[in-house]
DNA sequence: ATCCGTGCAACTGTCGACAATCGACAGACG
DNA sequence: CGTCTGTCGATTGTCGACAGTTGCACGGAT
């Protein structure tokens, strides 16, 4: 390709399946879907434009991911958060968390922590600038990105669906803009342990970042938090 | 209900999808399916005597559990497992069995581990009168046990799409019965460390004894194996 | 002989229609 | 009045048919 023109942008080719999956789990993850509404298929269907099989094909997929939950011939529900749920959600993220911390640093390529130091230094300014939606997002990347560099694809895959219901949590909760740069702050200890190769301190570090959030969230946590009506 | 009868057994009413479901799960899982094999829709639908709306649903789900890799339009096949992938599968296994026993631990509560020592008397009858295929039953069991034990309803998902893809590789192995009282007696340092409350030990024993089985399978992994020549 | 279009066959992707199932409600019966 | 039973509406489950895409074999031009 000669480069015919500026850039023309690729059409979409994805099947229907993967996009409706794709506009779904945003809904779910970003709380436009309440936990315990109703999923009608004909509705979301017409909705949607597309015909019930696709769609069908995509509720299967969120429900292994387990972000919905599917009763036969009862019908599908944006499943509910419990208290108990933040708990192993946290619990567990801390664990592969902790795992990629151990498995980026045993391999000791320090072009890897730069990347994370990257995103700490982006989070800081988005937090100087007072924008929240992009402390979130680097936040959040952050966090991702520390998976990535594990190099290690099957916990990814594991992580994604933790990731998910996570982000689904903050957006029931819209996060308090409480002090943005201390959110930032938070990543820098880390950050500089695993600079400094200190496996075990980058480890602690991480597990109390992660349990701190996770209390924080848990201990306010009504067990119909955001949760549809109907 | 007044026991009209003694008792009658449930009937099937579970959906098509799901039996499809297990039926394929199974056919990967158990190695009839090799690695790298087409499986073609219509095809399948056909030996199923069902159509293919739900068997396509059962694939898509067996997608999200890492068991057969979908291409657009290319079809579907049985995912090929290499030897990164033993070494990604054994690791994040280890992770999990960790988080368990740390965590079965901190609940305290010895019936449990009672039960995994029943699961350990019995793994050692069966190896006893040499039934090669009851002691990996029984081995699974006691891995199951363990993580069901600990209570954590995430934790035990994740750890099931990683059982699966273990017993896969197992059953493409057909593990030489070596010595199955050996198999059995493994088991029983990590139980005493936990009837014992030593945390510590029980979990440095089952890392030790999950690394073990899994270099021993990477090993002699060719990436081939058991792969499918079509 | 090689290269390039063209049609074909084998799939997968999508759709609309029909069947099966369940909960609720109303009505019959004791 | 309570219990059981039949019916109804809504929703999911399943099916067969059709549309779209891809790779490949075939044939012609160079």
């Amino acid at each position: 390709m000669k480069n015919p023109q500026a850039t023309l942008n690729h059409i979409e080719t994805r099947s229907l399946r993967e996009r409706v999956l794709d506009v779904l789990r945003d809904a779910i993850i970003s709380g436009d879907f309440k936990p315990g509404q109703m999923l009608v298929e004909t509705e979301l269907a017409n909705m949607l434009g597309v015909s019930r099989a696709p769609l069908r094909e995509a509720l299967q997929i969120l429900s292994t991911e387990g972000l919905v939950e599917i009763v036969p011939y009862h019908g599908t529900t944006v499943r509910r958060l419990t208290k108990a749920d933040i708990e192993e959600l946290y619990s567990l993220r801390s664990v592969l968390e902790t795992f990629a911390v151990r498995r980026v640093l045993e391999q000791g390529i320090a072009q890897h922590v730069a990347e994370l130091r990257r995103c700490y230094e982006e989070m800081l300014a988005a937090a100087e600038a007072g924008d929240l939606k992009q402390v979130n997002h680097l936040d959040r990347d952050f966090h991702d990105t520390l998976i990535e560099l594990s190099g290690h694809s099957l916990l990814l895959t594991s992580w994604n669906v933790v990731s998910m219901r996570v982000r689904q949590v903050m957006a029931l909760l819209n996060r308090r803009n409480s002090n943005l740069k201390q959110i930032a702050y938070n990543h820098l200890p880390i950050i500089e342990a695993m600079e400094a190769s200190d496996v075990e301190t980058a480890v602690l570090l991480i597990q109390k970042h992660v349990a701190a959030s996770g209390e924080l969230i848990a201990e306010g946590w009504e067990d119909n938090q955001g949760q549809s009506d109907t």
